[in-house]
DNA sequence: CCCACAGACATAAGTCTATT
DNA sequence: AATAGACTTATGTCTGTGGG
């Protein structure tokens, strides 16, 4: 649509006053063409404005991967501002669920990453023992006894700390851990786990 | 303080397009 | 062809800002 009588080669053509001895009539002339020249201003600005606004919609629409399945029943066509508006919301929803996943994912990791680098210190210390002192306890069971021995008891702990503990702040985890402590590594539950597991071991063995 | 200006928003009217 | 819905355009109004 354009403007009645506008010409968009001249848009500052009324911007002078006319050429008038009369000088109401100039005043008037003048007053016109100021509003003339105001008008063709703010429409153009309004013109820059609304592409500003489609750039972004179509900008929308290139980045969300939701406004870009397309139809091929119907072919391309191009979704309307409601719709791209709607899906962009549904996409920032999901990427937000998304990150806090991945957070969740990187902070069990970094706990596994914790546990085994001080398992791998003990172990070095074991080694180095052993080194220090090749022949002691001749009569010794072999390693892969001991290990199966402490996986067993790690094993038997493991579930019981996992079942108690909770992560969720450190004051939770702090009283989770006393808690659990208290109630699963009594001596006499201890003793229990440890007989239990020589046991079964002593039954895979003979 | 007044005026000019820019930008944002609202609204009416026109245009385009898919559907019935 | 009629119609509904989405979109565009021009224009009016309001508000904030800066210069004289």
């Amino acid at each position: 649509m354009t403007e009645p009588g506008a010409s968009p080669e001249d848009p500052w053509v009324k911007a002078s006053p006319v050429d008038d001895e009369d000088s109401d009539y100039h005043q008037e002339a003048y007053k016109e063409s100021y509003k003339d020249r105001r008008r063709r201003a703010h429409t153009q600005a309004e013109q820059k404005r609304r592409d500003a606004i489609k750039r972004g919609y179509d900008d929308l629409q290139t980045i969300v991967p939701t406004c870009q399945q397309q139809d091929f029943s119907i072919g391309s066509q191009k979704l309307s501002k409601a719709i791209v508006l709607q899906k962009t919301i549904d996409y920032i929803q999901f990427l937000h669920k998304e990150k806090k996943k991945q957070e969740e994912e990187v902070s069990t990791l970094r706990k596994d990453v914790t546990a085994l680098k001080i398992m791998k210190v003990n172990y070095e210390q074991i080694v180095k023992a052993h080194q220090d002192n090749p022949h002691e306890g001749e009569d010794q069971v072999s390693d892969q006894v001991k290990f199966n021995v402490f996986q067993g008891i790690m094993d038997s702990l493991f579930q019981s700390f996992n079942a108690s503990i909770s992560v969720a702040s450190f004051q939770e985890l702090s009283a989770c851990v006393f808690s659990w402590i208290e109630e699963h590594c009594k001596p006499q539950t201890l003793r229990e786990i440890v007989i239990g597991v020589l046991h079964q071991l002593k039954n895979q063995l003979y």
